[in-house]
This record gives structure tokens, C-alpha cells and sequence, in this order.
DNA sequence: AAGAATGTTACATG
DNA sequence: ACATGTAACATTCT
């Protein structure tokens, strides 16, 4: 679920919390695998009397470097997400790690399916050396993703949702990309014309920096969902075209949107505006 | 009420 | 290179 704009949304929460700056005082984890990278002791007395001198993100992950060199890299994978809790009580329910900071405030980490992950590393480019290019970044231009896609014979959804071709899509923004482009999710990536490369290009720019604008997308109601640190919903499922929307009239062409399933994945379109084949 | 589906990723196998 | 299947989990949906 938190694709790259929910990262960024939190990212950016947690840089207008003052969270830069600030000292951790004290670790704790009540799930001990959701460290990567050491045993849950030596988590604890690595990242202990660490300042954390920068937030940023990269793909799908949280980066906060530490003094002295250290880098706490955080990825939430489906259900994970930041919030405050409170120093001396338990935490809540899902809670597996706590950060307390030297101003009195304890950073939680909330994972209902525990798939996220924290990595403590010296060596940042171990787990970020194979990503693709950020979408959102200047170098990421309409030639150079051209010149990404050519010859290759993977569908394009699946390759777009592959963080070694590009970084921070998911399932949602690479079916709303799509969409904005009227290119089909089972498209060989390498027949994109010129005109398709450079209107996916733009599709995928768009529908992030949207999803950024309304500070993520929060689907329905479950807790198995989006929330940033404040415990805010994201604004951005109401400018959503075609995910989780089947049998809406297409924003386009006013035809019911289809769910089919590629990769393993569900996956939503416009039957009529995402030909596979072309018109005729 | 039991069983299926679920936004992510890594890894193993054809 | 690419497609497919599985596993990691708990909650929500059917």
C-alpha cells in the first residue's frame, strides 16, 4: 500500500515534526524479525545516543542518517507506518519497535502484517545500488525511459512495478499511469511508440505528484491501510480514475472499468480506452 | 463462519 | 530475460 507518495508523505511528516536533529535516547523491539539486519540487542545499542542529521526517500524506502555514519533505512512494505505513542506505557497493539527521542516523544513502528523491515547499515548502496531511476527526478526523463524500455519483452505493468526498472510505483499508481497513458498493463514494453513512452512518461509524473499533493491515497476503512504520522488519512482515493473503481464509468469514456488480473495482481482498466490491440 | 483475498518484496524454479 | 509460484503475516471481505 504506501507507494512512493505515501512514503513521501510520511517522510515529509516527519521532517515537519522536527524529527531532524533530534537524538534516540533508547530502542525498543517487540518483533524482534523486523530488524534486517543484526539481532534486536544489537540493534538497540547500535542506534542508542544517535542523532538523526537527515530524513529523506529513496523508492519506496525511509532513509535517516545517524551520526557517526550510520544509516537507518525503514521500507513498510504493505502495512507498516509511524505514529506517536507514549513514553512509560506499553505499546499498542502491532507496535514493534519504539524510538524514544530526547525530547520526551516515542516514535512507534506499527506493522499489522509484519512485513516491514529496518535495516541498520554503514553501507547504504547494499540495499539501494540495484533500484531504478526516481520517477520524479530530473534525470528521469521521457528519452531515458524510452531508452530503459527498448527491447524489452516483459509485460509493462509487471515491469513497471519492478523497482530495479523504476522506483516507487506500485500497484495503484502504475494502474492509474496507465490509465492516464490508454496503454493496456499487458503491453509488451518494448512496443511502445515514441508517442505511448512519452505519454506514460508524463502519466506517471502525474499521478505520483498528485498522490503526493493529497498526501497519499487511504482505500476504505480497515487498519490495514495508509495513515501518516499525525493518524491522517491521505486525500487521494477521491482522484483515483480507475483503481479499486470497477464498474465506475471511465472518467474518459463513461464504459464500466474492468478488474482483470495480471502478474498475480488485480488490476483495473478501461477497456476501451486501453486497447491491447489496435483499433480496426 | 470458514475460506479467500489483500496495496510489497525476495527468492526459487522452469 | 522472463513468467510463475511461494512465503512472510493479520485483517478484511465474501
Amino acid at each position: 500500500m504506501p507507494e512512493l507518495p505515501e512514503v513521501q508523505t510520511l517522510v515529509n511528516d516527519l521532517i515537519a515534526a522536527g524529527l531532524v536533529g533530534r537524538r534516540i535516547i533508547r530502542a525498543g523491539v517487540h518483533w524482534p524479525r523486523t530488524i534486517a539486519t543484526s539481532s534486536a540487542d544489537r540493534f538497540c545499542s547500535q542506534i542508542r545516543n544517535r542523532a538523526i542529521e537527515s530524513i529523506e526517500r529513496r523508492a519506496k524506502f525511509i532513509l535517516m542518517a545517524l551520526s557517526n555514519g550510520l544509516m537507518l533505512i525503514v521500507h513498510l512494505r504493505m502495512t507498516g507506518r509511524f505514529q506517536w505513542g507514549d513514553e512509560g506505557q506499553s505499546p499498542e497493539k502491532h507496535v514493534h519497535v519504539t524510538l524514544s527521542m530526547d525530547d520526551g516523544r516515542v516514535l512507534c513502528f506499527h506493522d499489522t502484517r509484519k512485513f516491514g523491515r529496518f535495516y541498520l547499515t554503514q553501507e547504504p548502496r547494499t540495499l539501494l545500488g540495484g533500484l531504478g531511476p526516481e520517477p520524479l527526478s530530473s534525470v528521469f526523463t521521457a528519452a531515458l525511459f524510452k531508452q530503459r524500455l527498448a527491447g524489452r519483452k516483459r509485460q509493462i505493468k509487471p515491469l513497471l512495478l519492478d523497482q530495479a526498472f523504476l522506483a516507487g510505483l506500485g500497484n495503484i499508481y502504475v494502474d492509474e499511469a496507465l490509465w492516464a497513458a490508454r496503454i493496456h498493463p499487458l503491453r509488451e514494453a518494448g512496443s511502445l511508440d515514441s508517442a505511448e513512452v512519452v505519454a506514460l512518461h508524463a502519466g506517471i509524473r502525474h499521478v505520483l505528484r498528485q498522490g503526493i499533493k493529497y498526501a497519499g491515497t487511504t482505500l476504505g476503512n480497515g487498519q490495514n491501510n495508509f495513515y501518516s504520522l499525525g493518524r491522517e488519512r491521505g486525500g487521494n482515493a477521491n482522484h483515483l480514475k480507475v483503481f479499486r473503481r470497477t464498474g465506475a464509468p471511465c472518467p474518459c469514456c463513461h464504459r464500466p472499468i474492468k478488474r482483470i488480473i495480471v502478474a498475480q495482481r488485480s488490476t483495473h482498466i478501461c477497456g476501451q480506452c486501453q486497447r491491447l490491440n489496435t483499433p480496426g
